[in-house]
Order: structure tokens, then sequence, then C-alpha cells
DNA sequence: TGAACAGTTCAATATATTTTGAACAATTTA
DNA sequence: TAAATTGTTCAAAATATATTGAACTGTTCA
């Protein structure tokens, strides 16, 4: 049974999911997530930027939206921010959307 | 191997992939899937707005833009317009996603 | 026929998203 | 230490998306 309290819960669910493919219906986005998963290892931003040609400014925006998303994992060691894609969030939200919304 | 026509079919094979996303980021548009994933058979449009409580004009708006992505299927009987979900976009652009970029 | 109904279109407005460049902080290298 | 590197933040501008009400088309019903 669906009281109150879980009605609040379902809606940041709901958030949640609005988030992952607000992040994925943008074109510089699933340049760099398709990059990330082509390579398949941790890469700095700055290189991602590089191959799919964007500002750092841009790429700074972009990087922040999808670790917002929770569509990468982000690791930073001094100057560099090393970015992976994060699958579980794939998994959970994508994926699996259909079948479990 | 990858030539410039088949470049073109990537980019439109992505517009697609984006217009999907798009649609499924919206919170109005996230209710009426979920409402017509429940029902399980087509419903008028006018049904749906009146179960989640939108304007016809919104809703005609959003219908509009979930049928550019072919997320759902239409069928207009007289006055009356009739949707149900399109379940093969759903597997082709969110299920495989992941797998298939 | 004329009123009601289902949905669309249009233009105006409001809101959200993206892009850009300048200034910044922290770190590394010469 | 000074210069270069990596990335962030901010504000302005450009662009895209969503909401609203009025007017409209086509259909049904009394």
């Amino acid at each position: 049974m669906m009281n109150m309290l879980d009605n609040k819960k379902q809606n940041q669910i709901d958030n949640d999911q609005i988030l992952v493919f607000k992040a994925l219906s943008d074109p510089v986005r699933l340049k760099i997530i398709k990059y990330l998963k082509q390579l398949n290892h941790e890469v700095s931003c700055g290189e991602v930027g590089k191959a799919i040609n964007i500002s750092k400014t841009s790429g700074s925006y972009h990087f922040k939206l999808l670790e917002l998303a929770g569509l990468i994992n982000t690791r930073r060691e001094a100057r560099e921010k090393y970015v992976t894609l994060n699958e579980q969030t794939f998994d959970k939200y994508v994926t699996n959307f259909y079948k479990s919304m």
C-alpha cells in the first residue's frame, strides 16, 4: 500500500530518473558517453574534451551534469579529474526502465 | 568501414536516440507513459489527460512529442485519438541503449 | 440546424538549458 | 619563482522547451 511518505520517495525516484534521461538527451553528452564506453578505461576530462572537440568550459558543464545524474564516476588526482562510466546507473535507470517503471 | 554516407546515417540514429531521451525527460510525459503502461490497452488522449490532470492543450503538445519520438502509436477514430505505447521503440532506444551504443 | 465535444494550432509568455569568455584556484614543470 | 597546465566558477547571451488561452477544425448528438 502506498502512503503519502512513500509518495515522496516515488517523486524522488522520478526526479533521479528524469535527471538521467535529461543527461542522455544532449548530443555532446552522448558523444562523451560513447567515447568512454568505447575506451573502456579511466580517462581525464581533458582527454575526452580533446577527443570530441569541445572547450574546457563546456566540458566542465557537461561532466557536471553527467555526474549529478550518476552516469559517471569521477576521481580527482591533483590537477586532473578522471572519469569512467557508472554502469549501475545505466542498468537501473535506462536498461531496466521499461520493465520496472 | 565507416564512410561519409554511413556517417550521415549514424547522425540520424543519434537524432532519433536524442528525441527518445528528450521525450522521456519530462515529468508530464513520464506520467503519461506510466499511465499507458499500467492500463495496458488503448485509451483516448482525453482520458489520459483527465487521469493525470493536464489541459487539453498541454496534452496535445506532449502527445505530439511522444509520437515524434516513436514512443506511442496513435489512431484517430472520428473525434477521438487513441494511443498506446510502442514497445519496440522502448526496446531499441532505451532497454538496448547501453549494450548497443 | 445548433450546441457540445475532442483535439489542434497559434502566438505570447515563462522557464530551462547551453555556449562563451574572462577570471580564478590548485598543481606541475622549467 | 614564474609559466604552463587542468579544471572550475560566474555572468551574459543565445537557444530550446513548456504553459497558457483564444480561435479553429471536424464530429456527434439533441
